[in-house]
DNA sequence: AAAATATTGTTGACGAGGACACAAAAAATT
DNA sequence: AATTTTTTGTGTCCTCGTCAACAATATTTT
């Protein structure tokens, strides 16, 4: 395996890794609810008028899948939807309170998992870091150059399965 | 966003184009099979005596949706099983003529998929390479550990989903 | 203004994969 | 050697997300 390929690998393992840890934990706090409610409840928290097509284009997933998620989370209480006077046709998600303390309760596993990964980070130089993130950046401008080629919305549906939670 | 968390929301990016590009060609391709079709035959076409709970343990799922999967590519022609004679319990799969030919039309997908990012790799210079290395190792050792920890069995089904193939 | 097109959200059928329970065989323990 | 424990693979049920088709509203074109 050359260092490309091998670079490659080691990240998929560690993001691999990561969301097993994170659905692990979360199993245990948030026993009710599943990995796809919660961000989706983290994303509407954030993100005044948040709706169908947004959340869709954020988590690539259909809008299919997003409209019967965010019906859930209402039925369990956890948002509501609103809609503006002028416009009709579009609607909105904001958080109820009980959304809003599953909300708080997700935020302290985010800072239990930074927590347990600071060791990691804290022996990354800032001039490592730049030349990850200077990697990264140039990569992703890349592949988004490489999928504009192709002229192809990304919410529309080529999907392979649960992609990974942003 | 402090830049942990910028850096690892970068490469989750990265791969989650990675992973939609990819699929998009192998739609076009390879119509009739699905990603993990084709990763499962790739596994099976480089390891010799693969068995379920080998293929589990390497994809991050559960024994029984590999046992499905391999039933569906015996079905399908593209692999099957035999014993060893002196274990009647464990079935090992190879590739079949049909299987090896899918397997060589990935290949050449995965030739592309390289050729497409050359241009990013090559501006990387060999320092570079091995501080992002050297960094995706530590954060593996260190979140293996922390796996290690809860001492629970990976493929026990504590899972989110489709994991990303490796 | 009317007609054509695009956007937004929804539904039902379907498929993939996990949860759980199980049987059969192998390995470890006694 | 006999019993217990572990490993391996499978089957059934259930959930989640895609696909495809659709209605309703908004936008663009003519």
């Amino acid at each position: 395996m050359n260092k490309e390929e091998q670079i490659m690998k080691d990240f998929r393992d560690l993001f691999n890794k990561i969301m097993w840890l994170d659905s692990f934990k979360m199993k245990i706090s948030l026993k009710n609810y599943n990995p796809s409610e919660i961000h989706c409840i983290e994303y509407i928290g954030q993100n005044a008028d948040s709706n169908v097509t947004k959340l869709a284009e954020y988590f690539y997933m259909t809008r299919s899948a997003i409209s019967k998620l965010t019906k859930k989370l209402i039925e369990k209480g956890l948002i509501e939807s609103y809609q503006k006077p002028d416009n009709k046709k579009e609607i909105y998600f904001r958080l109820t309170e009980q959304g809003k303390a599953i909300n708080k309760v997700h935020e302290k596993l985010h800072e239990e998992s930074q927590e347990r990964d600071k060791a990691v980070f804290e022996k990354v130089s800032e001039e490592q870091f730049d030349i990850m993130l200077s990697f990264a950046e140039k990569y992703n401008r890349h592949l988004d150059a490489e999928i504009e080629k192709l002229g192809v919305d990304i919410t529309s549906g080529f999907m392979v399965g649960i992609w990974m939670q942003k």
